[in-house]
DNA sequence: CTGAAAGCGCTTACAG
DNA sequence: CTGAAAGCGCTTACAG
């Protein structure tokens, strides 16, 4: 090679070639052409059983492994993902990158970290996608904005949303619990076991996050004649739940206490405590989540579970159909909320 | 085009091009060589002011953006590095996501997230970074295993770990905080305040995680002529810290409590109230991460802080460097811990 | 400083 | 099914 070409694969005193093996290489040592070796790491190429062989074993010896990012460029498909993300103090948004990455990665799938938050973030993340060649997006996110959903809606590519369920956007496929039944569930919980006046300690009101927990609490309890209060917190921290249930105890007069995350319940949980009432006779606290902290001794919060497992698998296959077949409609995976019962609540009466 | 190329910019019925513009169009564009294009990306490639000015007229006319892939393999820079997470169930790995991620983004590199957790998780980390042109890894671990470090220690790219801070080995740059430092610092507090026989709370016998912090605490204890004691945990849970302080306090008789995390602090503490004594009158607790929940309602954790931005710094202009000069050594970035006061401790008597 | 040329490591119509 | 050829969108010695 005396020409002027980038020289990556550099020769050593004995004249071999060093770095990463190339398809090339492969070809060679093989005995066939560069093109049967590519189709021999495509499923569902043109290529014989035998001829796949002979690429392998050429290829092992060699300690072949293709260049994703040549693979990506000349055939289009770069085999990554990106995922978004947009907050970072929070037990449950962590627990699904492990659940989502996994799972990509167990489809082949390269998973690039995009982290969202200001207003513009949605625009920069599609020009990541473009920069890097995504071929589809992953939102986790609960706190996501209007703004960033329109932006995401001009995307081109897949675009799977975690969490939300309210089909906002037709162009967005989603996958989640559907809040209402999760409010229900948590309130008729509460009115069987005796608890009288139900307080829901919902999110902030401008927030998108868990906002149908509101109606779907407010409807069931009118149908059953629940007496309810409710009370919107300026933030999701445990301390604004605590000064909810503060206000809910004290003024609301509630006994049970619904709320729409499990770090608000345990800030209520603790203010129900620094308030001399006995948890779980005095007052009963579901929360909603069940995220790993909800378990911890000192804890054990009854929660409303969302089964963070079955969502991940959902998004990623529902990324996969719409890659695979670019015609095919976002979708949404509506999965079911179902009750953990720990220590915050009385135990069923016999 | 009549030929059997990929055609990705199909043409519309006005015969316009569409899909994303490429360096070729620009360079037509703006009447120049696609070489010089390229340059006009480069920070410091050859150019003068005028051509790189018109380059990016035509650029922003066309709604142009550099394919990074097709950059990365042409120039042997992808811009990507690798985050490697082991850890899906603790917030101060999620914050420290976060910091890192940012950090990069910031520096124009995109980050691509793996996973790691079984022993050969190393190795498959090695050829993620192939196969997409990793330039880096950073390591985000408090649990990494000796045969992972060992695989680790075969790639031919800067590795930069955080949080670790004992020079295992001298390929590997770390950024973190000197645990030795850390216990010294809980100890002598606690000490000073007046508990009298000190509990130090350690991680589980063969991790690697804060395993320092028991010479560091032993030492000291020593030197000072301080009584202690010295629980192990059979895991990272909050539990675990439960049954540990259990173990201190009614077998050990200590009234102060060192723990190795946050996490085993929270169990710790809510073991202490359990028990019936109080806190921090009785019992004095503290932690160590600083946590993002250790200042919740109901906990207030004293404890030593991980000065985690720092950190996240530290790891990206370590990796920076290692990249810009490819002879520049391994370095550790030693981070000073720092008492963050709350209420799990008596204040200092006047 | 600038451009023409060769090439990075793959994939995919095309023609057997 | 298989191979030769052209190309994906860039970058970088080389020669002005």
């Amino acid at each position: 090679m005396a020409d002027g070409a980038v020289q990556r694969n550099r020769s050593d005193a004995r004249g071999l070639t060093t770095g990463p093996v190339t398809l090339r290489q492969v070809a060679e040592r093989a005995g066939v052409s560069p093109a049967a070796v590519s189709r021999a790491y495509q499923a569902d190429a043109p290529i014989s059983d035998m001829m796949r062989a002979r690429v392998h074993e050429a290829a092992n010896e060699l300690g072949y492994r293709p260049n994703r990012l040549a693979a990506g460029l000349a055939g289009g498909r770069t085999g990554l993902v990106g995922l978004i993300v947009d907050r970072f103090d929070d037990l449950a948004t962590l627990q699904m990158i492990g659940l989502v990455s996994d799972e990509l990665r167990g489809a082949g799938l390269g998973v690039m970290l995009i982290s969202a938050g200001d207003d513009d973030s949605g625009v920069r993340a599609l020009q990541d996608a473009r920069d890097y060649g995504l071929e589809g997006l992953i939102l986790l996110s609960h706190t996501i904005t209007r703004p960033f959903l329109r932006q995401m809606e001009r995307a081109d590519l897949p675009v799977i949303h975690a969490f939300e369920l309210r089909s906002a956007s037709p162009q967005l496929s989603q996958a989640g619990v559907r809040d209402v039944l999760a409010a229900r569930l948590a309130l008729m919980t509460l009115h069987e076991r005796g608890y009288v006046r139900i307080g829901l300690i919902a999110g902030p009101k401008d927030s998108r996050q868990h906002r149908d927990l509101v109606p779907g609490f407010q409807t069931t309890a009118d149908r059953h004649g629940i007496a309810f209060d409710i009370r919107h917190v300026p933030d999701w921290t445990a301390d604004a739940g605590a000064e909810a249930a503060r206000h809910l105890i004290e003024t609301g007069r509630c006994t049970g206490l619904v709320c729409a995350t499990d770090t608000l319940a345990i800030g209520a949980l603790g203010a129900v405590r620094e308030l001399g009432r006995d948890v779980p006779n005095d007052v009963g606290v579901i929360g909603y989540d069940d995220g790993p902290m909800s378990n911890w001794a000192g804890i054990r919060l009854t929660t409303v579970a969302f089964p963070r497992p079955e969502i991940a698998r959902a998004c990623v296959s529902q990324f996969l159909t719409q890659r695979d077949d670019p015609e095919a409609e976002p979708a949404a995976h509506v999965v079911q909320p179902q009750l953990i019962e720990r220590g915050t609540i009385r135990p069923e009466s016999a």
